[in-house]
DNA sequence: CAAAATTCTTACAATTTCCTGACGTTTTCC
DNA sequence: GGAAAACGTCAGGAAATTGTAAGAATTTTG
């Protein structure tokens, strides 16, 4: 799931792109200002940041600044009415961003995150090796001893989260928001039953389990 | 499948140099100008761009600054009518790239983007053997125990591209987005009805099999 | 321009995944 | 120890995904 936040003072435009990247498969969040978005950072790692640069409190530059001198790596994708190449240039001073002049379509607004996204390489093999145990996200699939171990959609999602943080203690709602959608209309009791499915299915695996924190959740704890 | 990008706004040369470089074995797409090629270049990857200077909306220096400031790597050729040493040194100054002076032979072209790939090391003729199974990207075609078996376009870009990465999954989404283009309107089934026709022509095929990743894509697994 | 090949859509069948709900077991906490 | 809450487990069946064939639309070919 990749995580955009949207920097945008004008609520309408926030609000209509911030759907529009939700319709394309990314999970957004929307600030109207510099200010607000920091704090939105804080709580969450964003993939990409899209954001105006003509905004109250602090304008796009100030925040892009702010934003380089924690982390170098995210892209930044600015929209702005001004073409002018001064702006152009400061803009890109940075090397990872690109810059969009409204008004723009949205759907070249999706080519151009598609594009960010492509180049900072958010989508990058990831492979967790436990022992004989290894669990690869670009095959999406995990075996044991050479042979595999079948896993679908939402046990290889659970199973790859939990093992990305070992011994972190991951709720039902926290599992059942990431991997089953924000409003999604299942029960937390879902998640035991694919956590009984998963034990099941690496019951053979000897380097880790899965323990129950009870009245908390999950996680998943080396031996 | 090496694919190159010919941008020229004059619509008879632009069909003359894709024509040639079509029947030369490559695969082309024109642009009448910078704009529109950079339209195209998102959405599908170019191994080499040829490029008028002088043309509308946007001049070839200021579209290969836009496609440098993207990708570093991809060689571009440029045609000029201009001869003169400071079009020609601001052309080279990235390094990668040659110079083609209008008018030129037709077979002349033809040297330098053999020769600008070449130097950029990108493989004109790939052929990819799995046991007695053998599919070349030179020929367009593959066979087995000799036999040849006849793939259409589509089915060829997709078969080469799973065995090109053994075991890795593809999703729809983005087998679409590199063979279909990135705002085809076919749908995601079309990739499914391809993969059907694929593995009709492969089932002789002993060494390797297209498996489904269910709620994700397909991928090549080598038996 | 007609024929052929390719490619896409559509519809329905087959399959897989996933959830619910029920009930048994375990844990917590008084 | 016992009640209440939380968790484990299992089996149907709903829902989503995929397989497949046939015909329409498109492109290529002769």
């Amino acid at each position: 799931m990749v995580n955009i936040l949207v920097v945008e003072d004008d609520t309408s435009l926030n609000g209509s792109v911030c759907r529009y990247l939700d319709r394309c498969g990314y999970r957004t969040s929307g600030a109207l200002n510099g200010r607000e978005a920091l704090r939105l950072m804080d709580e969450r790692k964003y993939d990409l940041i899209v954001s105006d640069i003509m905004m109250p409190l602090m304008d796009g530059f100030e925040f892009a600044e702010t934003v380089r001198a924690i982390d170098k790596t995210t892209p930044i994708l600015f929209m702005t009415a001004k073409d002018d190449l001064a702006s152009k240039e400061r803009g890109f001073s940075s090397g990872v961003d690109d810059y969009l002049v409204k008004p723009f379509e949205l759907a070249e607004l999706k080519l151009r995150v598609a594009a960010l996204l492509r180049r900072a390489k958010i989508a990058e093999a990831k492979k967790i090796e436990i022992g004989e145990f290894v669990i690869n996200d670009d095959e999406h699939a995990a075996s044991y001893r050479g042979e595999e171990i079948p896993l679908t959609v939402k046990e290889f999602s659970v199973l790859y989260k939990l093992l990305s943080y070992p011994k972190k203690t991951f709720s039902r709602a926290a599992l059942m928001e990431e991997f089953w959608g924000y409003d999604s209309a299942s029960t937390s009791r879902a998640v035991d039953v694919c956590i009984a499915e998963l034990r099941k299915k690496i019951a053979r695996v000897e380097e880790f389990e899965i323990v129950t924190v009870h009245g908390l959740g999950y996680k998943a704890v080396l031996k």
